[in-house]
DNA sequence: GCCAACGTTGGC
DNA sequence: GCCAACGTTGGC
């Protein structure tokens, strides 16, 4: 079965490493941006790695990881009035937003800082993460690179 | 279909 | 809190 590798992004303020492992699963609601939607509609499989990350904090960084549970389903949140996530658009017979199920697997012992990652820019190539600007919720990480965060969150 | 205005993300 | 970068919106 083939294994794919992401990247999301949290504002531990909103919902950190400590919360999915306190409920263990978690419905990953609120995306609105496209190119993320389409990588949890289409793209992402049930036991896909994740490495979760820290944004919008004093040490951005890869925290744990975290695995993709289940298949996509419509995020409700686009259909309750009540929602920040509202969307009056979306047709629920052809819902536009679409989530996934997060299931915790380990918090790191210490954080793989931005700034780390960025000092491994070379063995990491090509990394949506490391480019300026990048703003993506969800990105995709080569086999390569989450072996090579995997070493950095081991050594001390 | 262009593009200026606007809102949001996220590092610092 | 600032602000650069970027995605989205909406007028034309």
């Amino acid at each position: 079965m083939r294994v794919a590798y992401w990247l999301m992004k949290s504002e531990p303020e909103e919902f950190s490493i400590d919360a999915l492992k306190k409920v263990k699963r978690e419905p990953w609601t609120g995306v609105r941006n496209y190119q993320a939607r389409n990588f949890m509609w289409q793209q992402m499989q049930p036991g896909d790695g994740v490495l979760f990350y820290h944004s919008n904090c004093p040490v951005p960084g890869v925290v744990g990881l975290a695995e993709v549970m289940g298949e996509p389903l419509p995020d409700p949140t686009q259909f309750d009035p009540l929602s920040d996530y509202f969307d009056s658009k979306s047709d629920p017979d052809k819902p536009r937003w679409w989530m996934r199920h997060v299931g915790f697997k380990r918090k790191f012992k210490q954080v793989v800082s931005l700034d780390r990652l960025r000092g491994e820019a070379g063995a990491l190539g090509e990394f949506a993460l490391l480019n300026r600007g990048n703003r993506l919720s969800i990105l995709p990480v080569s086999e390569a690179q989450w072996t090579h965060v995997l070493s950095l969150a081991e050594d001390s």
